[in-house]
DNA sequence: ATGACAACCTGTGGGC
DNA sequence: TGCCCACAGGTTGTCA
């Protein structure tokens, strides 16, 4: 479900419910997700005040007074805000009660998200972390130098999270058609020139893909419940053995890493 | 350091 | 209709 911009668009849905609220409890039914849920963490939680909704990467971090509250979405994983009585779905792993009634409700089918709380800015999962894509130390030419010496595939170098964060599948797949870049070229071997255009390329998508609310695959939705609308706008992604909008020649589909590119052969080099 | 790959889970859709 | 397999938006850990 969430990419970079899938999370970006919780994080503003939530944001308004949740700032200024107070925790009064929180309800874990299902401790086991990508790490185990620390069972001191609804103790420690409860009764603080939310004073900011963040985020790192994919990371969801909501600010209390003492700790930070650190969310990962991973593959399946939603945080909607809803009445704290509404009946409980399957899957609905965790419930943030609020002071108003109302809570966030967490719900992760596949479990590879992850909640965390953090006594300070510090943890490992955040250490170590490429610059945000939306950034300004992020552009043609940062990429251009981690790029050196890597034989890597370009799609999976861009998908390195400790070169650059937040760009999944469906985004290296747009970026690298946007910039006309193949995606198995290896990453030492793409001019400057061409990292600026795969830069921007990048921020460009995912600023468009954050104002249309995400990328709805299957029922994503954001905090606010609304679906996304990015996905209407997909070039390649999900379009193999479908003519390329650019050229009318037939996409072609490889796997990398286990992760499938789709791209066209006339329009990449 | 880099890269290849398995692992963590459940749900869904296609092919037979 | 039903079953089995492949695959799905992410990341980490391990090993060569």
């Amino acid at each position: 479900m969430p990419e970079l911009p899938e999370v970006e668009t919780t994080r503003r849905g939530i944001e308004p419910h949740v700032v200024g609220r107070r925790v009064v409890s929180v309800i874990v039914r299902q401790a086991s997700l990508r790490w185990p849920v620390e069972a001191a963490l609804p103790k420690v939680a409860a009764g603080q005040a939310v004073l900011r909704a963040r985020r790192r990467a994919k990371y969801l971090l909501l600010d209390l007074e003492t700790h930070t509250l650190m969310v990962h979405l991973g593959m399946s994983g939603s945080l909607r805000v809803m009445p704290a009585g509404a009946p409980t779905l399957f899957h609905d792993h965790v419930d943030i009660v609020l002071d108003d009634g109302n809570c966030l409700r967490y719900n992760d089918p596949r479990r590879f998200g992850s909640l965390h709380l953090l006594s300070s800015d510090e943890h490992p999962l955040l250490s170590n972390l490429g610059p945000e894509p939306l950034s300004a130390e992020f552009d043609g030419a940062w990429l251009y130098h981690r790029a050196r010496g890597r034989r890597a595939a370009v799609k999976q170098f861009i998908m390195d999270g400790h070169v650059v964060v937040g760009v999944g599948n469906i985004y290296a797949n747009e970026a690298l058609f946007m910039a006309g870049i193949h995606p198995a070229r290896a990453a030492g071997r793409i001019s400057l020139e061409r990292y600026r255009r795969l830069a921007e390329a990048i921020k460009v998508l995912l600023l468009a893909a954050i104002e249309q609310g995400g990328t709805t695959l299957r029922d994503f939705v954001g905090g606010d419940g609304k679906p996304g609308y990015f996905a209407q706008q997909l070039r390649v992604y999900g379009r193999a053995q479908l003519a390329c909008r650019q050229c009318a020649g037939i996409l072609r589909e490889i796997r990398q890493g286990n992760r499938s590119s789709v791209y066209c052969s006339n329009c990449q080099r």
